[in-house]
DNA sequence: GCTGTTTACTTAACAGTGTTAACCTTTGTT
DNA sequence: AACAAAGGTTAACACTGTTAAGTAAACAGC
């Protein structure tokens, strides 16, 4: 049992040192002092190890929202602190960001099942906060878990062309980061359209 | 040199047919009816006939682009064009789409100077048209290339959520393209907060 | 105390991978 | 006719994920 903590401990370390080409199953094996057909013992295949990996991410950065969340914090500026914490997660850990969106869809058909429900509760947490907005009335959505996923959607897009460093050389990234959630934001709250 | 083309054929065909996973340089080949040393007279390694990829597929999105765009038309109805053509390029060819942004950083430590000024251009394509919504004062931006960027970033997150099937089972695709766009754009136009 | 079974691992092997060095032909040039 | 370049090839290296079969130690029941 303590064998499985090691193999993914180790296979996250190689991930973050090394790079994802470099984790092999013999390399991960080498590491934690075994052969690479132990593995296997705990983990189905490598997609099912990875799974495990994008797990433990997802709990990392549920954690890092979690921890910007204070229940009677304004709205507008509750949701731009989930949105920096979220950018600042991804950036400070890209490596760890970038487990979660990484495996590539024909290589795991389908997400599976339990694993979205756990994801869910981190979508929920945003819901939660836009369902107080609505409350309040300070903004006008439909559905707050589309809303969520919405937002997280954009969010993500905006690290996602960090870390895959697909930003213009000429364009500085905090300023971009600054506007882009400034917008989405603003593209959230209720406003009259102009006579 | 026509085997160039070729080549780059078959790969194409081959990771929209049966995923980037089962993109050898030994099947490219036997599908090209050469040997899998053949591809090296014209490409550095798969990189670099992924890079080839990756160009193609930029300028294929870049022309989706460019068909909607029309000197005349309404400014906001200009904007929500293209990003309804983004995103219907994208999900009408999720692999395709998914070339531009696939290459893991690690593999590709610096994304090649001279590709940069190939895709700068389907950026500029969109920065031009929000500095001709800046000259007629409909929104304010600081500047045009970075809004652009963040309406791309954007627009990308969400369109890379639903091809990562990432997004809930419960939530229709298109109502959350339709408030994505909406809420992105919304983003954009000056508004008046409210009183 | 001797069985039988389970647990936790290993060795050996298969079929595949990207990539390189060295080797052929065929074509074109001087 | 001699030389060189173009456009391929074969063979090999060091890797990859994964499986089948084997082994050694720990434990259970009688």
């Amino acid at each position: 049992m303590a064998l499985r903590e090691e193999i993914l401990e180790v296979s996250k370390d190689i991930l973050i040192q090394d790079g994802f080409s470099k984790m092999s199953m013999r390399r991960i094996a080498r590491r934690a002092n075994v052969t690479a057909t132990s593995i296997y013992l705990y983990f189905e295949n490598k997609d099912d190890l990875l799974l495990a990996l994008i797990e433990e991410s997802i709990n990392d950065l549920k954690s890092a929202l979690q921890e910007v969340v204070v229940p009677g914090k304004d709205f507008i500026q509750q949701l731009e602190d989930m949105a920096k914490a979220y950018i600042r997660f991804a950036l400070e850990h890209p490596k760890e960001y970038e487990i979660i969106y990484m495996v590539r869809p024909e290589e795991m058909p389908k997400y599976p099942r339990e694993k979205f429900n756990e994801v869910r509760s981190a979508y929920e947490l945003l819901a939660g906060i836009i369902s107080r907005g609505k409350e309040q009335n300070l903004i006008e959505v439909d559905d707050p878990l589309i809303s969520a996923y919405t937002i997280w959607a954009q969010i993500h897009g905006v690290v996602s062309v960090i870390i895959n460093k697909r930003l213009d050389t000429r364009i500085q990234r905090e300023k971009f980061t600054e506007q882009a959630v400034d917008h989405i934001i603003k593209g959230f709250i209720i406003q009259k359209t102009p006579a």
